[in-house]
DNA sequence: CAGCATAGTTGAAAGCTTTCAATCCGGGCT
DNA sequence: AGCCCGGATTGAAAGCTTTCAACTATGCTG
């Protein structure tokens, strides 16, 4: 409302000393200052962002793209992304990207023309985003990306250890006595699902334990994939006695198809998940999964950010977040033979639906 | 990076006539019009949102402020919001206050700045926004407010029909038998809180059945609310048989408590929730909960932010959204007497924890 | 064919801030 | 007392767009 202007009438000073005044810009004697200050406080006076962005070519708006708000899992790097901005005096423009390589592409074409201070993205695949992030980087943003990486990245990263997290729920099954593994994992052009693969892979290679490719399906990060791999997994003969899913929201739909199967976890079947959500304790039975730290990835990219911002211009960082494996009641030991929960007392789920198509 | 003025320049015309074309605000002629878009897509040219912002008095932001992306329950109102802000090329700029009404404030403040075309906000707290929502409708922005209330609002309003889902849940409880009841409210500032209450009153009311004020207890709308709560009211004598929960979270927490204190659930106290998450569906066991449209009640307030941004300026809408109970498997018949759970086989849950101070 | 209306085009101002160069003032030094 | 210096303050320009009034050219009318 009030511009800066009628603060300088207010205070019977120039334009450019309430500016001084308001940034710390130059030393104002501190009658001045005091007359200032009061008038600003008088009239509820707040710069407008837009026009010291304008002036600036920058303004203190952090841009954030991530595939889907409504994953569980992101709302937590929102949030510890978001708070440490909003204490540096940061706000958060936040985009859906549906991991829709062209939305993201619209999403940081037009952020940019409000001249952020900064991107954080979670890439939607590993297309390349190098001259997007370049022409972020001329304009003087800085760039970093988070839980998964862009075909060719070379700034600043900040991800978990997939990989270890895959590698370490793997050998936990192998240790359970499972033998006939199965991995739904997320899309394969993201690097954490191929990152949590190798990890999966490798376990199985040391053991030299040898998976036919169909016992590894591909599926998008939600409860829907999950359910529907799942439920091709379970007609393949021999079954997997244990499903190791890509992310938690495929473990939840593959519980559900356990049920509608009526198959209970983990008496007749194995079930570990990855990002150990919150709600991974509260079902039935609670999840084990692999636990990484999402708020931390946030905060840890939103203060990178802030160090660039600050004029860090070193050589990119790579941070890598452990992850470790959070153990509860989905994994048993394995049972052999088929149909061999009809043997022990029918399954709680089973209630749900026992329309057992099986074969 | 490249300006209007070299693209004037570029397509050899004034400046004037590149922002007609792009804005279409006046008619040019098809051979000028053609060079300038030609210009504008070899220079790759963007129009400043900030300059435009400026000049125009407004921008094609959109303020959303929520208590906290990481309750799954709001992103589903931000993912629709966004959804529709996207189509008609708004973009949101996300706040979290953490029910913190001084939070609110500041973020309402700074948002002004920023001259957005709107805001929506799931209030903090019954506070008085008047004063803030004047000042947005006097730069032109119009605000709408979800899922809460505010005191003495005036504007326009989405909100689900909170009494009337706690009314029909309520009534479901008393038809399975229940004659015990407790319930858990979030927070009672927030208007969703009290409405649920109401519903649960009125319909306890119509019974004729009295409850003692121990037995509504309030808590945050999280986890650990519902958690420590249930663990007061698991100790009142007489028991209660069922504890209808203020939200989803609460209910969650309540779960926890049940399987601490080595309780079955349905079999020997019952729960109901409120949000019908995603996730209701996959605890153990899966819960009862009313489901209200949360992403359609981001919807909703966009798509009415969009009418007003239009220029509809009509008087205030209240829309009212239908919630429905959805019937699962975690309310039973009620269990007289005290102790009940030792008669039958453990609960499964029980394994987690048995430590049981019963009295 | 002159004159006028109209459609198309232009240049400049305005929106609000930051910043730089210029000005002002007072005090210290000689 | 005069000069100079440095610190405090000011005024104006610049950043990029939109928009309005003014201007040009075009087409039509009489």
């Amino acid at each position: 409302m009030a511009n800066m202007k009628e603060i300088a009438k207010l205070a019977g000073v120039s334009l450019g000393t309430v500016s001084h005044v308001l940034n710390g810009s130059a030393t104002v004697r501190e009658p001045l200052r005091k007359r200032v200050m009061d008038a600003v406080a008088s009239a509820g006076y707040q710069p407008s962002q837009l026009a010291r962005g304008l002036r600036r070519d920058k303004t203190n708006m952090i841009g954030m793209i991530i595939p889907d708000v409504t994953n569980p899992f992101f709302p937590a790097v929102v949030r510890g992304a978001e708070d440490v901005a909003f204490e540096h005096g940061y706000r958060l423009v936040l985009c859906n990207t549906d991991n829709d390589h062209a939305k993201e592409i619209v999403h940081m074409n037009e952020l940019r023309t409000y001249l952020p201070s900064g991107l954080i993205v979670i890439p939607s695949s590993f297309s390349d985003l190098t001259a997007q992030a370049e022409s972020f980087r001329r304009s003087g943003a800085a760039v970093v990306c988070v839980d998964r990486l862009p075909l060719n990245w070379n700034g600043d990263t900040v991800t978990a250890d997939n990989e270890k997290g895959a590698y370490d729920a793997t050998n936990y099954i192998l240790r359970q006595g499972h033998k006939q593994l199965a991995m739904i994992t997320g899309p394969r052009h993201l690097t954490n699902s191929t990152n949590r693969l190798k990890g999966f892979k490798r376990a199985l290679a040391e053991k030299k334990i040898h998976l036919g490719p169909e016992y590894i399906q591909e599926a998008n990060f939600d409860q829907h994939g999950g359910y529907a791999k799942t439920l091709l997994l379970l007609r393949m003969i021999p079954r997997p006695t244990v499903i190791f899913a890509g992310n938690d929201m495929i473990a939840f739909g593959a519980l559900l198809a356990f049920r509608e199967m009526g198959l209970h976890c983990p008496d007749d079947i194995s079930l570990f998940g990855f990002d150990n959500l919150d709600l991974a304790e509260m079902t039935s039975p609670p999840l084990s999964s692999v636990s990484q730290p999402g708020y931390q990835m946030g905060t840890t990219a939103a203060q990178i950010l802030m160090d660039r911002v600050r004029g860090d211009d070193g050589p990119p960082k790579h941070v890598v977040l452990d992850t470790a494996i959070k153990i509860r009641d989905s994994v048993g030991k394995p049972v052999t033979g088929d149909n061999v929960h009809t043997s022990r007392t029918p399954a709680r789920a089973a209630r749900v639906s026992r329309t057992g198509r099986k074969r």
